[in-house]
RNA sequence: GGGCCAGUAGAUCAGUUGGAAGAUCGCUUCGCUUGCACCGAAGAGGCCUCGGGUUCAAGUCCCGACUGGUCCA
């Protein structure tokens, strides 16, 4: 549900947005000429808003305030915030795994999406801070091509985030009133700004199909933070306030270090010992006040509008007072070092968090970035070390971010196989284009795109190649234009219709979960709660298992004193667990039940989920820090892990994997079960508990194998480790670049596998007449005594070959005077060929038609002088009719066959008939 | 998540309408030469990724799997 901003804005009124904090202080309200908004100031006779494009640029630069590094503008934030009754939560990964409609955490508030939006759960605090690391790698306003040139774009920047939450429970909150006013207080105490330099612009906030009213705090022609206040959303197409208002104030950290400190571009005000480091390895630095000058234009960009830059790009270089071509060698490695040291960045807390460059996903934006960096290294000649700058941003990341220094091995190590990667693809493309210059192919669009669409060669990098060999390729200025329009034309999407369960309680129902009780447990009693659409039973307890958290369900039966149901789905809805039934329910609420649930299938999921954790740190342990668990599935049969990896696992490693799973089964390790706060969960165990996503709750059910794995799972498990009996890893699979499946078996199912595997050795060591354990070596030798006899055969074929046409016994016979031999012979296909050709060369000139019967075919080859000019295929093509087939060939050469073997003597009855007929022809 | 491309000798790749599996480099041997991609001759090296199907006949056409690459949301 969206609708038009300016049919939403006449919703918003004067007395909307007119707090406290603007009466008290005596600010006026206006409208901005230039963008027509209206806006509050304290200065009588101000005219414009304060927006950076109706200011006429950025005033801020080389007049420096309060100077706050990236660090120091996290303590200042944070410490005003509590200082004023907020609480300073931890950040979540940047890797959003608690939401499937996401790869990236792209907003503070995304933090608290869906759950404590939709009032499910509460929020750790209220009101909060939290310094969100948020991924902004693509859309509409970042797109990566123009990181480094805006002087003010980031692809991963600091959300510091002022949340308030309001509803019927939720009352610690604040709204409006007080938002601005802390506002107003901070940019006067903590950034040093005077009351008239400040000025408040309404404005209309948008998002999520929910909106409200915003104002953003305007001072020297930037925008310093905007105050958003989600209030409204959509009911049935009607406007309704929302059940749960939130402030989302998200503070852009970078930028409110950036206008503390005055720097040229928000670039230097970050990072600067990246930025000095790239400049003086390459000996290079940029005019300071052509820099200021830049970033003032650059900041007037309409990167918002326009999606390509370059021809905004060639009018600011006007501007500047020189071509394009000019600023691009004063400016561009400036803007190169920018690009590099803000990828970089991102790259190393991606990959800190548990991402990995890849080719779909969000992986694929990161492999995008790490591309770029090196495009952009070889474009402007920069002479750096990948290491070094990886180094240093991940030192720079780790003073407020600690957890990225514990991955730096990890971060080196997939950042040097993404660049190997990449320089294999490029040499390859390399290969590709010089095979077509060579064979004079033209790059023609289609080409083009081909070549980009699936080796990943860009017109520029052809282009490039070409020139090597003088050759010029014309790359149209609008390439991606066209690309786009060319695929468009090509892809009719269908979109996959998921059939889902879709009805909604009418009451709410709490069902007591039971299983976790005592999860060995396989009867019960309970009461009767409720049944909907006759199928669907819901008691106030219950030991059935419903589907979630990649476990499967549990079936069983249900009696009352009348009727006995089976319970052949379980679901969660809400509070409520849902039996489905496969009988009519004629159950009422207040009847006493009992339940059976089916214990050994029961037994037999735990013990491929408790599988599941032990296998997934034996993982972590053996490839290391970064594999996380990115998918689980765990049936009776057996359990599916995916984790993220950023290679294919080789043998070893999985038996490496196995080895270590099984010291854990061995060891029988306890596994406890209890109920934590989500805080104290986070606060104790980190985020690695979401191995398995966020789980919904203020109440985390927490799973521990001791001393080896602690996750926030809401599965059945069993008490020690010792109880899943054996784990095998029968197999692994690389599903995605960097996803790797493992097929897990525990207990009965495994043994079952050791047992299968141990029958197929032993039937092929029957076969072979071998023991298993000289199986391999047998193998070998009877592979390689294969090939050699292979090899025998032939060239003992050909000396068959000569040998029975050299003999003066073969009968010749002329027809229409055309030496003819035609006789019935042993061999395939191949071995024919090699006979007639042999026999042709004895005659002067002549043809010889072979007939032979392999596997149940009959086959026809024959061979002729090349002097002989007569239809040979012709003659084939008969022959072969005869006997239910077809065959025809090319120049001297011909072959047929059939299926109809007792059909022979009538094709050498007809054999004269058929080649006279086709001489006649001839 | 949705596409696209590829898999043939140790490496890089050809392989026409389905009809006898090739080139270049590398390797082995011999000759010439003893110096930085030298030249000449001969030779070895292939489950054409795998499994089905169509066909008299499949590296080639169809379906499926596996492996790798790549683009876009």
């Amino acid at each position: 549900m969206s609708i038009p901003k300016n049919q939403l804005k006449e919703r918003f009124k004067k007395e909307d947005y007119e707090v406290s904090l603007f009466k008290e202080e005596g600010f006026t309200r206006k409208k901005c000429p230039t963008c027509n908004h209206y806006f509050w100031t304290l200065v009588p006779d101000q005219e414009i808003c304060g927006d950076t494009r109706c200011a006429g640029g950025y005033k801020f630069l080389d007049k420096p305030g309060k100077n706050l590094n990236f660090d120091q503008t996290i303590k200042s934030l944070t410490d005003f915030f509590v200082k004023h009754g907020h609480t300073a939560i931890k950040d979540y990964p940047v890797v959003s795994r608690w939401r499937g409609d996401m790869d990236f955490t792209i907003a503070s508030i995304a933090d608290f999406q869906p759950w404590v939006l939709e009032g499910i759960i509460d929020p750790p605090a209220n009101p909060l801070v939290v310094p969100q690391m948020v991924i902004r790698t693509g859309g509409e306003f970042s797109d990566i091509d123009n990181i480094g040139k805006t002087s003010r774009h980031l692809t991963s920047f600091v959300m510091f985030g002022q949340h308030s939450f309001n509803s019927a429970t939720l009352t610690d909150g604040y709204w409006m009133d007080r938002c601005l006013e802390l506002n107003f207080k901070y940019l006067k105490e903590e950034l040093g700004l005077k009351s008239d330099e400040i000025s408040y612009v309404e404005g209309i906030w948008s998002g999520g199909g929910n909106f409200g009213p915003n104002l953003e705090a305007m001072a020297y022609g930037i925008e310093v933070v905007n105050n958003v206040f989600i209030a409204y959303g959509f009911e049935n197409g009607n406007v309704k306030k929302l059940d749960m208002q939130v402030i989302d104030v998200g503070w852009g950290l970078e930028r409110t270090s950036w206008f503390s400190q005055g720097t040229p571009t928000i670039y230097e005000a970050i990072f600067p010992k990246a930025i000095e480091y790239l400049q003086k390895e390459n000996g290079y630095k940029p005019n300071h006040d052509l820099l200021i000058e830049y970033s003032k234009l650059s900041g007037l960009l309409a990167v918002e509008e326009v999606k390509d830059l370059g021809q905004e790009r060639i009018e600011l270089a006007r501007k500047l007072g020189m071509t394009f071509d000019e600023m691009i060698e004063k400016i561009g490695p400036q803007e190169a070092i920018y690009a590099i040291a803000d990828h970089t960045r991102t790259l190393s807390m991606t990959i800190a968090d548990g991402a990995i460059p890849s080719n779909v996903g969000g992986g694929y934006n990161l492999r995008a970035l790490l591309r770029r960096i090196i495009a952009l290294k070889e474009l402007f000649n920069l002479q750096f070390s990948i290491n070094d700058i990886f180094d240093l941003q991940i030192d720079h990341l780790s003073v407020s971010y600690p957890r990225v220094k514990e991955h730096r091995d990890d971060i080196h190590k997939i950042i040097d196989i993404e660049v190997k990667r990449y320089e294999e693809t490029k040499n390859s493309g390399r290969r590709l284009v010089n095979q077509l210059i060579s064979k004079k192919n033209e790059f023609n669009l289609k080409t083009l795109i081909d070549l980009y669409q699936n080796n990943g060669i860009n017109p520029l990098m052809i282009k490039e190649i070409a020139k090597e060999k003088d050759i010029e390729v014309a790359v149209p200025e609008d390439f991606y234009i066209k690309m786009e329009k060319h695929l468009a034309k090509q892809s009719l999407k269908e979109k996959k219709i998921k059939a889902e369960m879709k009805f909604e309680l009418k009451e709410e129902y709490k069902t007591y979960e039971q299983y976790y009780d005592d999860v060995y447990q396989t009867e019960f009693e309970a009461e009767v709660i409720g049944v909907v659409n006759d199928y669907f039973l819901i008691l106030d307890k219950t030991i059935f298992y419903p589907t979630g958290g990649g476990q499967i369900h549990d079936i069983g039966i249900i009696t009352s004193d009348e009727n006995k149901y089976r319970v052949e789905d379980v679901l969660k809805k809400g509070s409520a667990i849902l039996h489905k039934l496969k009988e009519k329910c004629f159950l009422k609420p207040g009847d006493k039940v009992k339940g059976k649930i089916d214990g050994k299938r029961r037994l037999a999921i735990m013990r491929h989920h408790t599988a599941v954790h032990v296998v997934n740190n034996a993982a972590r342990e053996v490839l290391g820090q970064h594999v996380w668990q990115a998918g689980t599935d765990k049936t009776k049969e057996k359990a599916r892990l995916d984790i993220t990896h950023y290679t294919s696992i080789s043998f070893e490693e999985l038996q490496k994997i196995e080895m270590l799973a099984n010291q854990i089964v061995l060891e029988n390790r306890s596994v406890t079960k209890s109920n934590l706060d989500r805080d104290e969960a986070e606060k104790n165990y980190g985020f690695q508990i979401y191995q398995g996503g966020v789980v919904p709750g203020k109440i985390l059910h927490i799973v521990s194998v001791t001393d080896w794995d602690i996750e926030a799972c809401g599965g059945t498990h069993l008490d020690n480790t010792g109880d899943i009996g054996i784990i095998i890893i029968a197999s692994s699979e690389r599903i995605q670049d960097g996803v790797v499946r493992l097929e897990i078996l525990a207990g009965i199912p495994a043994l079952k596998y050791i047992q299968e595997q141990d029958s197929l050795l032993n039937e092929s060591s029957k076969i072979l007449s071998v023991e298993p354990k000289i199986l391999p070596k047998t193998a070998l030798r009877f592979f390689k005594e294969w090939k050699e006899q292979k090899k025998t055969i032939e060239s003992l074929n050909k000396q068959i070959a000569e040998l029975q046409f050299s003999s003066s016994k073969i009968d010749i016979i002329k027809i229409q005077g055309v030496d003819s031999i035609i006789r019935e012979t042993t061999g395939n296909q191949k071995e024919l060929l090699v006979q007639a050709t042999e026999a042709v060369k004895t005659l002067e000139q002549g043809l010889c038609v072979l007939i032979s019967v392999f596997g149940n075919k009959v086959i026809i080859v024959g061979a002729k002088s090349s002097s002989l000019n007569i239809d040979l295929s012709g003659i084939i093509k008969d022959m072969s009719a005869v006997v239910g087939g077809s065959g025809g060939g090319k120049g001297d050469i011909a072959i047929g066959g059939g299926s109809l073997i007792d059909k022979i003597p009538e094709i050498f009855k007809d054999a004269n008939k058929i080649i006279e007929q086709r001489i006649e022809r001839n």
